[in-house]
DNA sequence: GTATCTTTGTGTCAATAAGACACTAAGATA
DNA sequence: TATCTTAGTGTCTTATTGACACAAAGATAC
């Protein structure tokens, strides 16, 4: 083996100038979900080599800003929604996954409460929210980094609060546990659930009950987000479920 | 808000043509274990702005080559050493971090038994293996990419048997402790630790005692990657520390 | 070869967490 | 008022975790 410069490339400034160069890109897995199962919002693919193929919420990313503005920057423009959970995954950079060319992508996904978001009547024909096992072949390598970043949520959601970003403010503790049993395509016990709920003491108790059902309705809480915060920073918490 | 054009720049190639390109490079945070603490290998920046700065290893990405590809053969170049442990970590994009231009990078760890590994002559006058805990203030944002893969190491080092890849193919309990302990700062309990680990049933007792010791030598074992392999296939299977 | 030194290696009990399991309670509807 | 549907609850068993102290093995010095 040669250390025929002894200077790697980034110290030299010339090399640097003529360097490969990349475009980069940000895709985005928008994860929603309406009380059946766990969607993700998917684009209509408009470029020839892909017409009509599935694909992920993704543009090119601009010299100016960091990979989180563009991820938020694309959120913004195709949900129109803003302070979305985001959270970065993986890069993706086979040399053939693009068509056109070399193209580095980063893949996000985020968390959207499915109801409180109506697509955009102008973008209704090139939007759709699509159930997480319906979808096959999609554009570019959009499959893998749709599982990826399905197996990051399925691993996080377990660590992490985040189930509460995809319900409504106000949730049962059933409509919870559908949530995690979709998500991780398991099974939980009923009271066991519970009983780790309420033992965590994050959920705030809001003496309502579900509106519009034709059976007993039940007692809605939310998450007591704030209350996370300060255990958290005192360290002692660890939210698993 | 307005959708003027309907359609994202990916879908246009006139668009994509004319895209803003990036540099991307790969930093690779190389983890060992001398026994007494966790080291960091670390280069001697030559680039002017950085001139003296201690930095990771990295290099320009190439446009053939996947990011994965890129680190190994970085690893190769600076270390000689191949298949070793290999993880991406993070994509770091501030559009400042480099002083030459954007600069988005990868950032990757490494795994690698120190003692089965000599610095290069050619190169011991640029790279060093570094405590940890001893580094500063260090070029471009290598400080927050090294803390990064830092946590991602204590993180995973509790669910995937890495620990293995920092030791010799033969070790001591103790040594093994140490190499948790050090890695996640705590401290553990010796027979609460060693319960785990043989509960685990993936430890190779190879009847050997540790040589050249002025006390009662240690008995030394191996693991078994084999069994761990198939157990984890068959999903009967939690490592976890 | 005996004493001393250093580090290794081992077991138990108490407390906590996890898993299995079935019926009554509440409100909606006919 | 009866019936339907889903909500909500408690106990027992088993597994896991945490706390804790001393004897055993080999090395070394005398």
């Amino acid at each position: 083996m040669k250390k025929s410069i002894g200077v790697n490339k980034r110290d030299n400034v010339k090399e640097f100038e003529q360097a490969d160069s990349t475009t980069v890109s940000v895709d985005c897995v928008v994860f929603g979900y309406d009380g059946y199962g766990l969607k993700v919002l998917i684009m209509d693919c408009t470029m020839p080599h892909f017409k009509g193929y599935d694909s992920l919420i993704g543009e090119l990313v601009l010299k100016s800003e960091t990979l989180d503005e563009a991820a938020k920057r694309i959120l913004q423009y195709w949900t129109g929604l803003d302070n979305l959970y985001l959270e970065q995954v993986k890069a993706f950079s086979d040399p053939g996954r693009h068509p056109l060319g070399r193209v580095i992508s980063v893949a996000y996904y985020s968390l959207v409460q499915i109801d409180n978001y109506k697509i955009d009547p102008q973008l209704k024909d090139r939007l759709r929210w699509a159930d997480v096992n319906e979808l096959g072949q999609m554009a570019f390598d959009h499959y893998d980094i749709l599982h990826s970043c399905l197996s990051t949520l399925q691993k996080k959601i377990r660590e992490k609060p985040l189930g509460f970003s995809l319900l409504p403010k106000k949730f049962t503790l059933i409509q919870l546990q559908n949530l995690y049993e979709s998500i991780l395509s398991i099974e939980l016990d009923k009271r066991n659930f519970r009983r780790k709920l309420t033992n965590l003491g994050l959920l705030i108790d809001l003496d309502e009950l579900q509106q519009s059902v034709n059976h007993r309705p039940a007692k809605l809480y939310s998450f007591d987000f704030e209350k996370y915060r300060k255990k958290k920073s005192k360290g002692n918490l660890q939210f698993e479920i």
